[in-house]
DNA sequence: TATTGTTATACTCTATAACTATA
DNA sequence: TATAGTTATAGAGTATAACAATA
């Protein structure tokens, strides 16, 4: 009835084309790649993606809280409490009561947990060349640029920037 | 004892700003924002990304196979039942026997789901448009070959592409 | 009253094993 | 034996409600 139909019955020309025009199918798939591989990576060092953001953060930021943890990672503090947990568990991190405010808990890395940041992100970065191989030049920066404007076009515009 | 811990206790200063420097997480921020607009988008017409990924393959190639579906859209065959199940009860498409194999199934969009196509596609593209907004002339096209790119860069170099 | 960290819970997406009916 | 579709199940990631302790 139609050419697609013909080309369906009569050769085996069934791919994921009608969908390539979409920037977001085409980054889905990207991000799977990348998601895929940086777990393999990680997997080295016994850390995941999210692991690996939070004790980034708690090596940059000592002393920070998990509410500002979550925010800087936009997860939900819920969320939150297991990848502290498994931190903790591997003696990464350690969670100290704030004598100002006995609410909070400071988070800090501990040495060991330096040294497991210091090789992670060296793999990390190892990952991240290599994903962004064959690039033109500059394209990286563009590309992360690009990225960036993409996620600033979803802020409703009355707000600059403070929601999540 | 070093500037980012002076910078959390005497400001508030705590971002996400030592992740920035990575592809991934501009990408996973960038895609979740992606996500977020066309699920707000597709529940307009009671769709979700990968039902309407799944109507667009079917539409594109009638009467093709929930194997062919599965591997062009790169997912389990497990977890599309449940998509065409959805597609099915809406009546979007139809489910026939293959009588020169009775073991498959050929997916079909009915009048009604080539409607339903329609307006989801005309939305999707209005919001592909606008999530990439702003971006330099020719930045939507080296974007999408940027992320291919990248997609290609985690295939092992042995396999052309032969694998998902 | 509001906030911090937490528990419980639920929903989506994804992945694997195993079944049935066909081939 | 192998394949197509299916069921059951499990694991991540993510989201909300509600609680105890504290502000």
């Amino acid at each position: 009835m139609t050419i697609a139909q013909t080309i369906n019955i009569y050769t085996n020309e069934v791919d994921d084309s009608p969908l390539r025009e979409f920037v977001g199918y085409n980054m889905k798939l990207a991000f799977n790649a990348i998601q895929a591989d940086l777990n393999a990576t990680l997997a080295q060092v016994d850390l995941r993606m999210l692991t690996f953001s939070a004790l980034a953060l708690i090596v940059a930021y000592p002393d920070l809280r998990q509410s500002q943890l979550a925010q800087a990672l936009s997860i939900e503090r819920p969320n939150l409490v297991q990848i502290i947990d498994e931190l903790e568990r591997r003696a990464a991190i350690t969670r100290t009561p704030d004598p100002n405010d006995r609410r909070a808990t400071a988070l800090r890395a501990t040495p060991s947990g330096q040294q497991l940041f210091d090789r992670a992100n060296t793999l990390v970065q190892e990952h991240d060349a290599r994903m962004t191989e064959h690039l033109a030049r500059g394209g990286r920066h563009h590309l992360i640029k690009a990225l960036q404007m993409i996620e600033a076009n979803s802020l409703p515009p009355s707000q600059g920037g403070m929601s999540k």
